[in-house]
DNA sequence: TCTGGGGTCCTAGGACCC
DNA sequence: TCTGGGGTCCTAGGACCC
């Protein structure tokens, strides 16, 4: 018996145009882009004229000469986002959000209080339309997977349910690159094989398909070709990482002052972010793009976790002095920093400070931590504690 | 298609440890 | 003292997503 439909997922229409189309009643029924120097998000009108989002401004506009461009205004977005998803917590327990403008709902055994999948879906839809001003498309299917493709090919403004039974129907004869995770690369390597359909992919023994584009993608493609896939809908999760980049214009000065006026600007930014979301990095990235549009990334750990501006500074500082030879000869057009290993857990924060006591000292207090906090993280402070030792100078206990 | 800003995950080699 | 297999961490790069 196949596994019933009952994984929404729910994503709103063009997000930012539609918001700013329900804000401005001048932008309703016109095309209208958000972002100046590149298109952040554009309305359907704006889609019937070829605009797409990440599509150069200048273009867009040569497109449509008559567009509205307006400039984005994140905050009105991210209220937004924060009243789609109360409706959302309000329709389901299980919810996970994937992205500013969409998440995964599990409504499975709701049926008797909430309706079938396909009438939660109707009412959620019709909820964020009446209470939050906002079209929203919905994908129904016992998949993750295919709920995002459902939704995908529903938009805009539309429901799309995949019954039980009939998902390799659905599936087959969509063109490959609705398969999560292929972008323009993996396209053009099945492309250049002659394949152009799901149906293809499926057709495929999965040892091909790694052998053509390598273990993870050959292995995920040839899942979601035969929609296998096991992933259920999770609440929570916390960011790993979090970033800000400046893209420099072509005639921007990029002499050593002016990026550190740029870095110290970002660092600014990233560590306020990071100490409102009372975090911590151990992991400072230095992201540099080129003229060419090569990139390259810098990166050096810290023993400790930091928020402060002080220190996160100093490291992008260093990397940023190590990435100068590179930046001179190839022409900087972008300057990101990218802090991660975020949080370490407590065990590891604890036994850090240990540097400075003796060895016996040392390995008692390892005791101490295991009896706290098992295990399991203890072995990461012990291993760290070890590589920590040959360093260490000996003081009293 | 001449390109923003925010993310996630995977790979691969080297260092180091048990 | 030598050797091997397995595991984790760090660094750099790449693909992809919204």
């Amino acid at each position: 018996m196949p596994a019933e439909a009952t994984i929404l997922h729910a994503d709103a229409d063009s997000f930012f145009a539609s918001v700013e189309q329900r804000d401005d009643p001048r932008l309703r029924g016109k095309p209208v882009i958000v972002g100046g120097g590149v298109v952040l998000a554009c309305s359907y009108e704006a889609k019937a004229f070829g605009i797409h989002s990440a599509m150069g401004g200048y273009r867009a506009r040569r497109l449509c000469p008559n567009a509205i461009v307006v400039s984005p205004r994140m905050e009105a977005y991210v209220e937004a986002s924060k009243a789609m998803l109360e409706v959302f917590d309000d329709t389901s327990p299980l919810v996970e959000k994937l992205s500013i403008d969409e998440a995964f709902l599990d409504v499975r055994g709701m049926e008797r209080f909430a309706g079938t999948p396909t009438e939660i879906a109707k009412r959620l839809r019709q909820r964020v339309r009446e209470q939050v001003g906002l079209p929203v498309t919905v994908g129904v299917a016992c998949t993750k997977f295919l709920a995002k493709v459902a939704s995908a090919v529903a938009k805009p403004d539309g429901l799309l349910v995949v019954p039980a039974g009939r998902e390799l129907d659905f599936l087959h004869p969509l063109p490959v690159e609705r398969l999560w995770g292929v972008g323009p690369v993996t396209a053009r390597k099945l492309h250049e094989r002659g394949i152009t359909t799901v149906a293809q992919v499926a057709e495929l023994a999965e040892v091909q398909l790694v052998e053509m584009l390598g273990r993870a993608t050959g292995r995920h493609l040839h899942s979601l070709a035969h929609n296998y896939d096991p992933r259920r809908v999770r609440t929570g999760g916390r960011r790993r990482s979090m970033g800000s980049q400046h893209a420099l214009g072509r005639r921007s000065p990029k002499g050593q002052g002016a990026l550190d006026e740029v870095l110290v600007a970002i660092v600014d930014r990233l560590t306020l972010r990071l100490r409102k979301a009372r975090r911590a990095c151990r992991t400072v990235t230095l992201r540099l793009r080129f003229d060419d549009f090569s990139r390259a990334t810098r990166s050096h750990t810290l023993l400790e976790s930091t928020f402060e501006t002080r220190t996160i500074l100093a490291v992008g500082r260093d990397l940023l002095a190590t990435a100068m030879p590179m930046i001179e000869e190839r022409g900087v057009t972008l300057v990101g920093l990218s802090l991660s290993n975020l949080d370490n857990d407590d065990a590891v924060q604890l036994a850090l400070p240990l540097e400075r006591r003796s060895p016996s000292a040392l390995d008692s207090t390892v005791d101490e931590l295991r009896e706290r906090f098992g295990s399991d993280a203890i072995t990461r402070a012990s291993q760290l504690t070890r590589r920590l030792r040959p360093a260490m100078p000996t003081l009293p206990d």
